[in-house]
DNA sequence: ATTTATCTTGACCGTTTGGTCAGGTTAAAA
DNA sequence: TTTTAACCTGACCAAACGGTCAAGATAAAT
């Protein structure tokens, strides 16, 4: 019985896509939480709502699985570099990726905590693509703020601690975002309050390199 | 044969701090390099040099083990948090803030990746010392904050969003340290760049919140 | 209708884990 | 010198771990 017809074996490829989607969220909030070591599969398994062996059916191993997720992950974060690109006003720019950065902490914030164990731990799995992709990139954009202070458009900041410390208060709003729940008395910070928190850092900044 | 005969029980007690000490040395490292649950008491003993069985010796379990050490980061913490007085300039307080922060993370790298685990895990161990005796803390800073700002000191900026990026941006040189280290091209920062980028963290934001 | 390929899962396995313990050594007290 | 209290540790254990597998269910192809 049963079986939509159905063009081809779409049916088949639905369930596959549905389960590995399912798979693969449980598996960033768990690696999230407890770090490669911390998370078990069981546990992954049961926040996918699947039995422990659907997981290694889809991806081989633990590993693996943690391997994936770093990829999306990198994806992301690659895509809001792109928004820092070397055309337009210094103010703009910085603003643009700062506000780029902060959404990605508020949208994804899991991304940025399993970022975050991955680079605590001595970044055992990324250490290459850290020295290769987004080195490059860094680079770039630290020559790109060096030309703008060589043209007086700004005050003359050392470019790597300026872009560290765009880093680190982006995503400090996800890595340390139950920290920030608690002062906030024990309430997630409102849309209001994050847009507020936003618009602070991007003011505080850009002024701060006399940008404004 | 041997002991020196020592004035009382001086022996004993110099080989037990000893351990102890070797101990808490060794699980800080491991805790803040693997997390509470990645950490092993194997690895703990192996780091301090001794056997498995005298860790347990001197710490009954290994959750007991990490709440001693997180009471010590703990500690650590509040002594930099002492040097940001409600007396002064704010730029002097500011300034001394930030650097004792800076310092921290240089000094008491593990700590500050231990609280990092900690938090991004949920704040398990230490929600209730953070809603308690470091948001009293907090809240008392802001209050300063909101003073000097009615007072015309300085720019009218969110307080918590200006403490947030300031722990943040000094935390980011120890939690992230390894990923500032590939930037640097796989090499430490030097004594000379870490003070460095002390000064301009500094600077770029007492300017930001129009303190210079 | 039959075959084939994919999906599903309870039960199982070898290893690692935190923790225990008996029996020994060493140093202080009597 | 003897006794006592503290320190030390190899060997061990139950629980939890990542991963396997055989056997069944389901859907597509023939």
């Amino acid at each position: 019985m049963s079986t939509k017809p159905a063009v081809n074996g779409a049916h088949k490829a639905a369930i596959r896509q549905e389960n590995e989607e399912q798979i693969l969220a449980a598996a960033e909030r768990v690696f999230a939480d407890f770090g490669f070591k911390g998370a078990t599969t069981a546990r992954i398994a049961e926040t996918a709502h699947v039995p422990k062996a659907n997981v290694h059916y889809y991806f081989s191993t633990k590993e693996a699985l943690y391997r994936r997720i770093m990829e999306d992950v990198c994806d992301h974060w690659l895509e809001a570099a792109m928004t820092f690109d070397n055309s337009a006003d210094p103010a703009v720019i910085l603003r643009g990726y700062i506000e780029a950065k902060m959404d990605l902490s508020r949208v994804r914030p899991y991304g940025s905590r399993l970022w975050a164990h991955e680079i605590i731990r001595g970044a055992k799995f990324s250490s290459e693509y850290i020295s290769t992709t987004v080195k490059n990139w860094l680079d770039s954009r630290v020559e790109a703020i060096r030309g703008w202070i060589a043209e007086g458009k700004m005050d003359d900041v050392e470019p790597y601690t300026l872009m560290y410390m765009i880093f680190a208060t982006t995503q400090h709003y996800a890595d340390f975002g139950r920290q920030i729940e608690i002062f906030n008395n024990d309430k997630p910070l409102t849309d209001a309050q994050f847009t507020e928190a936003k618009e602070n850092v991007v003011r505080i900044i850009l002024k701060g390199v006399g940008l404004a």
